[in-house]
DNA sequence: AAAACAATAAAACACTGTTCGATTAATATA
DNA sequence: TATATTAATCGAACAGTGTTTTATTGTTTT
């Protein structure tokens, strides 16, 4: 229908991430597609590909605000009048909570397969970094002196496993007791992996 | 062309499973097609479905082999003379040796999605649930009073600890020195957390 | 030899993301 | 103000996907 101009390409933009986050809302990451988005939103799916170039750095750009509010919400949580190991569990609840109430959000995520060939843009890689600073500080409240590739690894442990369990939990593969939830193993993890951590490097 | 007979049902169906997996070998789990695979074992695709009811099923068939030789691999490693936590290290290692060495199969096997509403097959469940069996019985061999909850909490808080950073491992998303691969950080999980674990409930 | 059966294939269908050409509204120019 | 240019948008076509339905034809039974 040509130029239509009822919005601008920047509000389309926002429009299109817009309805596509309610959608994730009301159906699963995998029955997703740029024609039921496009149908959302009201425009030709042509239009979208033309405004993201293609559908994958549209789903880049969702994923992109995803990690954008769990890491809003991690900033809120680096009070640093609290102990580090209780930040660090408190970033590890969150991280959980987020997935378990936008399931379909985290899904998308973190099944999101970029085509062969191509890679991650660096803007992500930059958010992930960002998250693992995150970690890290709270890991040199607790050893000042510790080298950076201790640090390093210690904080990419944490994350993985924290990963890990919520990738589980979200997809409620623990085969696990109903009362026995993922927040449960994630304290039992950290519990007890920080006090080996904590003690094994003060001596 | 009617009934050729080249193979019985049985042989088929074991031929389709076997160049899938060879296809895995080469081609990576979100390329994989029921058309590609037909063609690979000189089949239409409407035969592969009416062998395997749809698609989906022969996915669940690779994945259940899949799983079975990991299995295998890690009744291997229950060497009783070796000391439980040694034990429990092979196995995380062998676990992330595996899906390291075969990414394609094992990535078929954790980024599959069953059809909305449908749910994995029992068979599966069983297999997951031997897995962690042979953990409890680790964590048993370390503190053997200890109540059944709490063996079977930590059995699945380790094995989702190892599955994460596994998962990371395999996509590259540790974003860390390549001197510090997967394995390390397995290493540094499970020292540290069982040290703790074995520790809390000995006194 | 004829009839029944069943294994296989081929074609059509509904869905996917993408490309391309046509259309047309908004803008720039004369 | 009329015309030409530009650019936003759509619609149709394409190659891919899994699935269903129909047709074929080799094998077995009668």
């Amino acid at each position: 229908m040509g130029r239509r101009s009822d919005h601008t390409s920047e509000e389309l933009r926002a429009l299109v991430l817009q309805k596509t986050r309610a959608l994730l809302d009301q159906v699963p990451a995998s029955e997703l597609s740029l024609r039921k988005i496009a149908k959302q939103v009201g425009y030709a799916p042509s239009t979208l590909i033309a405004l993201f170039q293609n559908y994958n750095s549209l789903l880049l750009e969702v994923n992109g605000q995803t990690l954008d509010e769990i890491y809003l919400r991690s900033s809120h949580q680096l009070d640093t009048s609290l102990a580090p190991d209780q930040v660090l569990l408190a970033l590890a609840y969150l991280y959980h909570d987020y997935a378990m109430d936008n399931p379909h959000q985290w899904e998308l995520v973190f099944d999101h397969k970029m085509p062969v060939g191509e890679v991650v843009p660096e803007t992500h890689q930059a958010r992930m970094a960002a998250h693992f600073e995150s970690i890290e500080r709270q890991l040199q409240r607790i050893h000042a002196d510790l080298a950076a590739i201790e640090i390093n690894t210690t904080a990419r442990t944490i994350w993985a496993c924290v990963h890990g369990i919520t990738v589980l939990s979200v997809k409620n593969k623990l085969f696990v007791a109903d009362q026995l939830n993922g927040r449960s193993l994630i304290e039992s993890f950290l519990v007890n992996f920080l006090r080996s951590w904590g003690d094994s490097h003060s001596r």
